[in-house]
RNA sequence: CGAGAUGUGGCUCAGUUUGGUAGAGCGCUGCGUUCGGGACGCAGAGGCCGCAGGUUCAAAUCCUGUCAUCUCGACCA
């Protein structure tokens, strides 16, 4: 019954998936567009998500000894043009400031796309000294880059970010950051987002610009195609070598540093909404949602009840939970839909019947499970609802990755596999060359996503390559990406 | 960047073919009745039809350009 009016409200995810996210997107609060192509305004609802990402993922980075600094929006072109392959991937989605006022620049500038360069050139300034490293720097700032087809937090023309930039006296601890780094993130998308993830390394195609190597951290949507949800690179001493970054070691010697560079983005809401939405709207992680347990009074009219909710709110309130009861007039049908939409874990109803009983109910958002809770144990329940939420839609997406995830030993069986059950992660095994892997994207549409690190649990599969035959290198997860 | 679609009160859209006084539903405001899954009645407010040119006595409607949104490709966090 109610489900008809449901389902009118927001388009079918299983329909149209690319509807879907937008309707989610929009009605939920998250965002609204500007005049602007490809840039949104961050509406408070999504914003406290985004703020959320960055308290917990923020802590993390100092628990690790990480510290936080803000270098400037604009690069002049001489210095983005100082590293050759850097210059080369950024170029063609650079924006550039040429004017101030009136006045045409004498060199104009680059809006910053990552600040790799910007970096380099303030660690050539204060690194002299082995006692010096490791730097270990990182910053929350905005980035633009000018892509020609946008989504809402997947892809937009200038995106939130976090960027930590490293230098270290060897290769070793560059890479140990490099590969920390990588852990941080994927322990952060299973129990902050509750959204699995497989690590990996990138091909040398798919490579970051500038990079010796370059991990991932990729997820698996809803609808079986795949999502980089971060990404971290080892620069070995490359960035050094062309900004002239050096230290004196133990034994005075002039050494190049080793880099690092990682960064997550505010595409990890659009992997949120992807991974755990449904048809009723946004399903939102217990860890990053502004609102963990919305209070609905029923018949709020009648004597004691809205007393009673404002003194569950404080109750909740203070056991540390966000918490927000909603005593507007709209009706409490309004109200199960609106915080359905906007995903809010859990909603606990209390009503003159529940009060007589000294209890409440609860409602999980994801199961719509009822459950009727005494008072006596209500901030008890609540974390243990959480917790169970937590696990259930982690659980749900890992189920999703599974089934989704195909072993495949040639072309056309990864086409079989793919029309039969749709789009998924498919694992095959490839022999290193470019070419195998551009053929399997043209045959398949299913690109590289990464070489799994996590070998022993992949397995070894084959040994020959899935696309010439020839003997295998690795494993590859493929996949089509957001 | 290539192909296609769409821009009309806050939202969803009708009106454009055939130029002639800007419409509906929802939402919003006020009052009253309601309240355990998107309540109802009555009375109101709100739009130079994305933007800029052009054709015409007259343009939401025809023409040109432009911007934005969506879809599909190519390219990318």
């Amino acid at each position: 019954m109610s489900d008809k009016k449901l389902v009118k409200e927001i388009t079918s995810r299983d329909e149209d998936f690319a509807k879907w996210y937008t309707d989610i997107v929009l009605k939920a609060d998250l965002i609204g567009y500007s005049g602007v192509k490809g840039c949104m305004v961050i509406r408070p609802y999504g914003y406290a998500i985004w703020e959320n990402i960055q308290r917990i993922l923020d802590k993390r980075f100092k628990d690790t000894g990480h510290e936080n600094v803000y270098m400037p929006m604009f690069i002049p072109e001489s210095l983005l043009n100082k590293e050759k392959d850097h210059i080369e991937g950024f170029a063609p989605e650079v924006a550039w400031v040429t004017h101030g006022g009136s006045e045409l620049l004498s060199e104009r500038l680059c809006v910053r796309p990552t600040s790799e360069v910007l970096f380099c050139e303030h660690y050539k300034q204060i690194i002299s000294s082995y006692r010096d490293l490791p730097k270990l720097y990182n910053q929350w700032c905005s980035v633009v880059r000018w892509e020609k087809t946008t989504r809402p937090f997947l892809r937009s023309r200038e995106f939130l970010w976090q960027e930590g930039h490293t230098a270290h006296a060897t290769k070793e601890d560059a890479v140990f950051e490099t590969e920390r780094m990588l852990d941080i993130y994927a322990d952060f998308c299973a129990e902050s987002l509750n959204m699995p993830v497989i690590k990996g390394i990138k091909t040398e195609s798919d490579k970051f610009a500038g990079a010796v190597s370059t991990y991932c951290i990729e997820a698996l949507m809803h609808d079986g195609k795949a999502l980089q949800a971060g990404t971290t690179h080892y620069f070995g001493d490359g960035f050094a070598r062309a900004f002239d970054i050096t230290y004196s070691s133990k034994d005075n010697k002039l050494e190049y540093v080793h880099q690092s560079s990682w960064g997550v983005s505010t595409r990890l809401i659009g992997g949120i909404i992807m991974s755990h939405g449904d048809d009723s709207g946004l399903v939102l992680p217990p860890s990053v949602a502004p609102i963990q347990v919305v209070i609905i009074p029923v018949a709020q009219h009648k004597e004691g009840v809205l007393e009673k909710a404002r003194e569950l709110e404080e109750r909740i309130k203070s056991a540390g939970l966000r918490v927000k009861l909603d005593d507007s007039d709209n009706s409490a049908g309004w109200k199960f839909s609106e915080y359905e939409m906007k995903g809010v874990p859990l909603r606990l109803e209390i009503g003159p019947k529940d009060i007589e009983q000294n209890q409440c109910v609860i409602v999980r958002r994801d199961t719509r499970e009822k459950t009727f809770v005494t008072l006596d144990n209500l901030e008890g329940e609540v974390a243990k609802l959480l917790r169970e939420l937590a696990k259930g839609i982690y659980e749900k997406a890992l189920a999703n990755m599974n089934a989704r995830t195909y072993i495949c030993q040639n072309i056309d069986e990864m086409n079989t596999k793919l029309s039969e059950n749709g789009d998924g992660f498919i694992k095959a095994m490839w022999c290193g060359e470019e070419a195998c892997e551009d053929e399997v994207k043209e045959k398949t549409g299913a690109g590289s996503r990464c070489i799994p690190l996590n070998e022993e649990a992949e397995g070894h599969i084959s040994d020959v390559c899935v696309c010439c035959g020839k003997p295998a290198s690795c494993l590859v997860i493929w996949g089509k990406a957001y």
